[in-house]
DNA sequence: TCGGAAATTCCAGTCCGTTTAAATTGAGGG
DNA sequence: CCCTCAATTTAAACGGACTGGAATTTCCGA
């Protein structure tokens, strides 16, 4: 039985919305929000999905994916994180541009295309957002991560990942050095969501709060 | 407008057999035996891609690819072909396993995945099984090319296309050398559909005649 | 307990691709 | 020239996969 595209999208959708709703089950109009349709269709879809036996649905409270559901997400979030990466590392794709190419596509490869390019990059373990890369078994290799905006200043970070798909603050980013992995220092944060100050590679740059919001970094040893 | 898997299918099929019976339209029955699909649901599909321009429908007649289909059926071939060559080549597929990847991808890359593995592949003009890759302006780069079977005896040849997909046969043929681009003599052609012995790379060896009918090649200026 | 937001039910509609069965057409043999 | 037969088209309908509007129900918090 051939997995739709849809089904993959809304096993995509909510478990992206399980991690951020902390224990309770998602919630039919966040679902209906995220993927701009009515909360009617969302309704009927997750029928389907339960009797798929893919989420676990108890009316009026919210929805759960099931282990099934959750290896499904997983595996098109593996085939989206590899897909992306492998476009920019091999074939030269900019990082603003690999995104789109990977929604499309990560619903189409096979298991040997994806065993390839995991192959080909080494078996990675983090795209070039810097989110992680599940594995074949649906394992997620975690970091530790805080918002840019909630961190000591004049300390040492590793720029983890960067939530946001916009490819014009992308491009930005590159231009300033804020790629992941790379390593800042916080120099001062202004008040009332004033702009952050930071270090990089010896330069310092002011950006702005609701950029920063979008940039999670994990503690680096002092040098 | 999005064009649909099915309607590319159909034009891809069209295009195949416009180029067998040159001169008259398609027949309905032929389009319906290749697809494994009924003759009334051809007839149908045929009236929609009439109406949106891609064939000329006459009824009773035949089918004709209008440029308009012809340039689509042609961007297929473009990304499948590129894609076999690609997935081998760069990839590391063997020979015998990329027809069906390209077969699902051919219908989901975008045009900037198609310039990037042409670019990443030298803009090649043919594919791994020696069939010819048409340009993105839609031009065929034509090979002359005679069946095994209808060849002089004593004779060299280069090997210049292998029309099967079957991948036990392309096992077969590429354990005996027979890859495309080898040059070959044909030393015997056994009467009444019997086997045909060639030599390649110094070994002589006999085919079958059914497998002969699928090697296509040219011929090489003697050494 | 009541009001309103959230969720569900009910129903309908669309699109795409397909099939069966009956009717039609046209071409070649007698 | 007609007749038959195979090829083709028509007609009707189905089913899956989604979707949406509108009416209804549920729940929760004031």
């Amino acid at each position: 039985m051939r997995i739709s595209q849809a089904v993959e999208d809304y096993l995509k959708t909510i478990y992206r919305l399980e991690l951020e709703s902390k224990g309770e089950g998602v919630s039919t109009t966040k679902i209906a929000n995220l993927m701009k349709v009515s909360s009617a269709s969302v309704t009927n879809m997750i029928k389907r999905l339960a009797k798929l036996g893919m989420v676990r649905y108890e009316s009026y409270y919210g929805t759960t994916l099931t282990d099934s559901g959750r290896k499904i997400a997983l595996e098109i979030i593996r085939h989206h994180r590899l897909l992306e990466l492998y476009l920019k590392e091999i074939m030269g794709y900019s990082w603003d541009q690999v995104h789109d190419e990977a929604e499309n596509l990560e619903h189409h490869i096979s298991e040997q295309f994806e065993d390839k390019i995991a192959e080909l990059l080494d078996h990675p373990t983090h795209d070039p957002h810097g989110d992680p890369i599940p594995t074949k078994e649906g394992v997620i290799p975690e970091i530790a991560s805080r918002p840019l905006t909630e961190v000591r200043e004049s300390k040492d970070y590793l720029l983890g990942r960067v939530k946001n798909q916009d490819p014009e603050l992308l491009r930005y980013l590159d231009d300033i050095g804020l790629i992941p992995g790379v390593r800042i220092k916080v120099l001062e944060k202004a008040p009332l969501k004033g702009p952050v100050t930071i270090e990089v590679e010896g330069e310092s740059t002011a950006i702005g709060y609701d950029v920063a919001t979008h940039l999670y970094v994990m503690s680096a040893k002092n040098s």
